[in-house]
DNA sequence: TGCCATAATATTAACGTTAATATACAGCCA
DNA sequence: TGGCTGTATATTAACGTTAATATTATGGCA
């Protein structure tokens, strides 16, 4: 099926250089001998080794894409964003998982440098025991998105999440709620810092006291939003608003307040971040930002390309704008 | 920071062969030789080169895996599963999308092939123009997931998608129900035509004759099953209960009937398939068919790496079990 | 002592490319 | 006629591995 550039030479007769130069339409191969080259491989099916020639190249044309949590719907858009990207730049793309752990981050990480990755793009793990310390050793470029790292900054491709954190909030004090409940995200995501700060500073703007008590850490996840936000309920934690860490958790708090006889809007407004494809479809169609998922992918592997082609280029943040959707969840708009 | 081999042997006065079989900890090389060569390695930070390794071994330890729609939360999941089963066993993932077009999906696999990938694992684009006959013609093993092309059914890892839609659908039937509308899938998908076929039979058995206007097809998502059902009410096609071809156009459905003043399940009664995890979660938890949707990305793996270990092993079709969730939607259990 | 087996290491070639360099043969001009 | 230019092609080496084969030293045994 595949044969190779010998085989080509030895059945044209022609050496293997001019099958190479030929099939890649290099300039001094004579015309016809092109056309008859291209023929024969065709007619015997012939695929170039791109593994030969990467180790010629010392360039694979690949990216090591290393996601810490691709069951999340986000991070699923984004990728697809990075690999439209990376496909219309001919380049392809070895997925790797790491669940939040750092130390299968570091291992996808050195075993995608040992597939001689042309660069790195990553959803990073974020807590204390991070890899950032390693990734600043790193002889390729890369690229972290969604999240940041100390020290790291600027190889971030992030979206404006304190200043829309910040808004929200600011609007629920705007509107009267003086007992906003946050439902946060994981501490080891740095976005969860950037909402959380984002809603504690609107607060104090407000003249509101930031209370401990209504900030719950959830995982991210819908199973907890919910549980968290029923203990909260149960707690007799009064709060006549959520500001939730993504729509997952805001999908979760909305079945739990369902359960406990809260209506929304009424009795609770909810907002939700990210704006996954089906909160529009919910019973009460979610209000959240909407954060441009797959553009973060496609900003990322460009800025990545740049560096891949230009390595000394200096790296500088990208901050992309989103955008807070009012839906039925919330009351004003 | 990689080094070589070549670098190795000259710092150490060994042999290149000498360092390849210490490092890769063969027998004939004594223990202090050993330690001497991998403590250097280990010092000057060396990381073998695996796309030297794939040439020289015409091994790649890496499958492509060509999704057809990987923005579909579903084969999100699915490749969960493949990733989880293929670093187990030390592979890794190319991961291409088709967005349900042939002719990338063809595109796909002839780069994959390049790539020199051991295998491939495809969720098949499978309308009147599939890539089956190319599919057979492949020298290298592959399967199919979710979905299956004719011709190469053996090459499938599917569920049991037409008896729990026969089974929905005859319950549907004892409990009463005569106007069963069908949110189907797009006909380029194989399971659309089971989930129909199982629906279609039931119905049969049941002594209730076919209507076509009581299938509906939409695209999967959950934007058209909100507006064919809208569009269904407003046609005043009357039904009682609604099975759907999947959660997402569930999720749209369930929008439209609220919107409509329709009472679920108390009008209608509504069933998903694939049970996403935040269906659960909706306002009112969604009935569903479980799908075991890592665990599909897990066996086609294995199913896979069977054949990419013992190339004259015969292909057989893998059908895993899913399992009906009752829940809020639906007044039976 | 000489031979053989064994252990440890070295040499060579190959995987399929591509780049650098070399060769062969025109045609052209002085 | 001799040398020069340019076109078309060929040869060689290299990328970093590993497998097959070769070499060397050592010890045991008859």
């Amino acid at each position: 099926m595949a044969g190779s550039l010998k085989e080509l030479s030895e059945l044209s007769g022609y050496s293997m250089n001019t099958v190479s130069r030929a099939l890649r339409d290099e300039d001094d191969v004579k015309p016809e001998t092109k056309a008859a080259i291209r023929n024969l491989a065709q007619q015997m099916g012939y695929t170039p080794n791109r593994v030969a020639k990467s180790l010629r190249l010392g360039k694979t044309n690949t990216i090591g894409v290393v996601s810490a949590d691709s069951a999340n719907p986000f991070f699923a858009e984004v990728i697809i964003g990075i690999e439209d990207a990376a496909r219309s730049r001919n380049h392809h793309m070895l997925l790797v998982n790491t669940e939040e752990d750092p130390a299968r981050e570091l291992e996808a990480i050195e075993v995608l440098l040992g597939r001689q990755v042309d660069g790195l793009l990553l959803i990073p793990v974020c807590g204390e025991r991070n890899n950032s310390e390693y990734l600043k050793t790193l002889s390729i470029p890369f690229e972290l998105i969604g999240r940041w790292l100390p020290g790291l900054e600027e190889h971030s491709v992030l979206t404006d999440e304190y200043e829309k954190a910040n808004e929200i909030t600011s609007l629920f004090a705007k509107n009267g709620h003086r007992d906003i409940l946050h439902l946060s995200g994981p501490t080891f995501v740095s976005g969860s810092l950037d909402r959380l700060r984002g809603y504690r500073d609107a607060l104090e703007e407000a003249g509101i006291p930031f209370r401990d008590n209504l900030v719950v850490m959830t995982d991210g996840h819908a199973e907890d939003g919910y549980h968290k936000t029923y203990e909260a309920i149960q707690s007799e934690l009064n709060f006549t608003a959520i500001f939730s860490f993504n729509d997952l958790v805001a999908v979760g708090a909305l079945r739990a307040l369902k359960e406990c006889g809260y209506r929304v809007p009424k009795d609770v407004e909810v907002i939700g971040f990210d704006d996954l494809d089906y909160s529009r479809f919910l019973h009460l169609s979610l209000s959240s930002v909407r954060i441009p998922k797959q553009q973060l992918g496609r900003v990322a592997f460009e800025e990545l390309y740049e560096h891949m082609r230009d390595k000394s280029k200096t790296y500088g943040r990208r901050t992309l704008e989103s955008r807070i959707m009012f839906r039925e969840t919330t009351l004003f708009d």
